[in-house]
DNA sequence: AGCGCCCCGTAC
DNA sequence: GACGTACGGGGCGCTA
């Protein structure tokens, strides 16, 4: 079906030069003095339109000068609106005489604001079976989509509105969006409403009964008083409002959609425009248009590549083009998630913004592509880089959960809740808010007089967190009971209740986004919603993660390395003993626990084992006996002789660390096995908390992010393979040291057999890697 | 009302 | 102060 655009052009116009004019930057002028900011922006934007979507018609529709018919029916519309400023409203001109040359139509009827103009055609050209998509970021416009319309909304990342995303977005139907901002108004547009009745009441209200009209007639019966009072009192201007924010369909408009058809610029005119008003970048691509043959003008010039910042916009970018992704080149220059956002690398890389974001880009990779040498460049090219496609089909693909579990889920524990709430209050001598630290603190501390053995922090409130709690379990039945309170609040907020809220309407299945520079180690990160830290740990934890299901008749695969860390911590440190250990493929925390104990390994008692396994992942952490002993329940002395007794059979494991720690002194970074770098400043902090923090880091990053490099090139290798023997099995997620896949049946074995040999296969290490295997009906029973 | 910080808890 | 890397929910105080 052939699509019309209709571009509302004032509106980018407006919005272009104010978000501008926000930035702070100097307005951009052309050598001669004048404007050419919302000419510039406009010009891209319609130009990205025609290039990324190429509609067979299209044109930009404006407003007519002059009082419309709602300044006649209210003489304060849009009253609270500002002067247009004379540097905007000189561009105007322009604009047109640029719209000329491209050869895009205009469109606008005296008397008629650009939105009755859009309506009126639209509607029109949607009956004659052309598809309509309005170009606006203007809320007003979504009543419009409908059957054949639609929005799409370039300032919000090219969303495009159906009727479905409508009521997603907004509480109602595209046919109740005038009659929601009827109850709501709007400050913008100066349209009044109903004081009184916001966002979520209006939605409500119109849920019920359907229209403002038919709301007003049964205004009576409206049970909350605020906003039956409202209603009466304002049943007029409700109605105007109405009248005010309906756009209108049945304009005099004059078009043939015929008439709109997108055709070429007029080329020679357009290379005069932009001679004359400085566009040199799109006259340089205008000349390399005409002149075919034109020689490559400089040996230094950049690579003729796409720089791109996420993956997100648009979709995966092909893997066979040359990618330049700034994102990925600013992390690892910096390895520092918080300063790779775009603005910030705008304000450390450039002497000032440029006017595109595409231009931005252009030059912060040219800043950035220079400290991109040696083992960073073998990390970007043979790890990030690939990997970025990867992540972007899992995010595409996401993952399918069980709804109705988790639902059944939130009842039981609603009503858990419920009775632990009561009894928590009649413990507690009266009602106050369990979820409170502070409040929970005074009852039980105040109250309840229970020896406060977390010590008043930097907020003077007492500690309640849960390892404070279980000392205190024993002295007061209430204390179990806010426990076990705690445990299903969170799990019931975090996860029950918040996973359903997250499911794709277009799919129903879960789509996360991965960060790829979302660790300072080279980790990735989840986000929107987290799936790397779904519960295993307590069974009612485990239940939520049974809700994470294959394709109906598929299975879940799930492949985990075994103790990647610890291995990795032998291949770096050469330790005999620990290399020996994983060799054998010994159990390693009760090889451990005999070295540590100095017994034989038949002889290693449970709690042995316990304890080896908290100083095994202590080690990997730089734990101190402090953190030993109180995670332990073990006093000082003896997680001190522990830790000695384990640094006296490991020795090489001692050496290393020691190294480690020297290694940043003197570079100012520590590096992971493929070269993957982050800086630590503060190893010679003169404040010793820090500099220890720095240590630790030094220490744990080599490993966590070593790690964090294997099971990408995995990944990268698994998704090839995958693919390439036109497998139907998918990889789904990612957390950490695990990969989690859906499969079809008779898929089962050559994928679980791939996976297996592929991540053990991902490095060749003075130990083996070595990768589980497991798979069921879901993400628990898989393991 | 919106933002940011804190506390707390989940994962590896 | 004391164990590395994350994300997110709820409370709460500050600011507008």
């Amino acid at each position: 079906m052939p699509r019309l655009f209709l571009v509302d052009s004032f509106n980018f116009i407006f919005r272009a030069y104010h978000a501008r004019q926000r930035t702070g930057a100097p307005p951009m002028r052309t050598s001669r003095g004048s404007s050419t900011e919302a000419v510039f922006i406009f010009h891209n934007m319609l130009r990205k339109l025609k290039k990324q979507y190429q509609p067979e018609y299209m044109s930009a529709v404006f407003e007519s000068e002059g009082p419309t018919f709602r300044d006649e029916v209210f003489a304060e519309y849009k009253a609270t609106r500002t002067e247009t400023p004379t540097e905007l409203l000189e561009q105007i001109p322009v604009i047109e005489r640029m719209l000329d040359v491209l050869r895009i139509p205009v469109l606008k009827t005296q008397g008629y604001e650009a939105d009755d103009v859009i309506g009126t055609v639209a509607c029109k050209a949607a009956q004659e079976g052309v598809e309509v998509w309005i170009i606006s970021s203007d809320k007003d416009m979504l009543q419009l989509v409908g059957d054949g319309i639609r929005m799409l909304d370039p300032m919000k990342n090219d969303t495009l509105y159906d009727p479905a995303k409508v009521k997603e977005y907004k509480g109602v139907e595209p046919g109740q969006i005038a009659d929601l901002l009827a109850l709501v108004g709007d400050t913008s547009d100066n349209i009044p409403g109903a004081p009184g009745i916001g966002d979520k009441g209006a939605v409500q209200l119109l849920e019920k009964f359907g229209s403002v009209e038919n709301l007003l007639d049964h205004a009576a019966e409206v049970e909350r008083k605020a906003y039956r009072e409202s209603l009466l009192n304002n049943r007029d201007q409700v109605l105007l409002s109405k009248r005010l924010a309906t756009i209108h369909c049945s304009a005099p408009v004059e078009f043939k959609v015929e008439d709109l058809a997108v055709r070429e610029a007029d080329v020679p005119k357009l290379a005069e425009f932009y001679r004359e008003y400085e566009f040199y970048s799109f006259l340089k691509e205008l000349d390399l248009g005409v002149e075919e043959t034109a020689p490559a003008k400089d040996a230094e010039a950049e690579p003729d590549s796409l720089v791109v910042y996420d993956w997100k916009a648009g979709g995966a970018a092909p893997s066979e083009k040359p990618v330049e992704d700034v994102l990925l080149y600013a992390f690892l220059v910096l390895a520092d998630p918080s300063a790779c956002q775009i603005t910030s690398l705008i304000a450390r890389y450039l002497e000032r913004p440029a006017a595109t974001e595409e231009e931005n880009l252009k030059a912060l990779a040219a800043r950035l592509r220079p400290m991109i040498t040696g083992g960073l460049r073998k990390v970007y090219d043979e790890i990030d880089l690939p990997l970025a496609p990867v992540l972007a089909r899992m995010e595409r693909l996401g993952v399918r959960i069980e709804t109705q579990q988790l639902a059944a889920l939130s009842s039981r524990m609603d009503a858990e809740i419920g009775r632990l709430t009561e009894e928590i209050y009649a413990l507690g001598g009266k009602p106050f808010n369990i979820n409170s630290p502070k409040q929970l603190g005074e009852i039980l501390f105040d109250e309840l007089k229970l020896p406060t053995q977390g010590k008043t922090g930097k907020t003077k409130s007492y500690s309640t967190a849960a390892d404070v709690l279980e000392a205190l379990a024993p002295l007061h039945p209430i204390v179990q009971k806010i426990l076990d309170y705690r445990q299903l609040a969170k799990l019931k907020g975090t996860y029950v209740d918040a996973l359903p809220m997250l499911l794709s309407p277009e799919d129903h299945r879960l789509h996360t986004t991965f960060n790829a520079a979302g660790a300072a180690t080279g980790r990735l990160s989840s986000s929107n919603p987290n799936l790397q830290n779904i519960p295993i740990r307590t069974e009612l934890g485990r239940e939520i993660r049974a809700a994470f299901v294959p394709e109906p008749g598929w299975k879940l695969l799930v492949a985990d390395y075994s103790q990647i860390e610890l291995r990795l911590l032998a291949h770096f440190s050469e330790d005999p003993v620990l290399v020996e250990a994983f060799r054998n493929n010994e159990d390693i925390h009760t090889r451990t626990a005999a070295e540590v104990n100095g017994v034989p390994p038949l002889m290693v008692t449970p709690e042995m084992r316990r304890n080896a396994k908290a100083v095994n992942f202590g080690i990997v952490y730089g734990q101190t006996a402090f953190g030993l002993s109180s995670q332990l329940g073990i006093p000082r002395e003896e997680a001190d002789r522990y830790i000695r007794e384990y640094f006296t059979r490991y020795a090489g494991v001692k050496k290393w660390i020691a190294a480690r720690i020297e290694e940043v002194r003197k570079r100012g970074y520590t590096l992971t096995l493929y070269g993957r770098q982050r800086p630590i400043p503060d190893i010679a902090a003169k404040n010793p908390n820090a500099r220890s923090f720095a240590e630790r880091t030094a220490v744990n990053t080599p490993l966590q992010g070593t790690a964090a490099d294997l099971i990408k090139k995995a990944m990268i290798q698994i998704d090839c393979e995958l693919m390439g023997r036109g497998l139907k099995s998918r990889m789904l997620l990612q957390v950490h040291d695990e990969l989690i896949f859906e499969c079809p049946p008779d898929e089962l074995a050559e994928t679980s057999k791939l996976v297996k040999q592929l991540m053990e296969g991902a490095e060749k290490l003075k130990v083996p890697l070595l990768a589980e295997v497991g798979h069921g009906a879901n993400w628990r029973d898989a393991k």
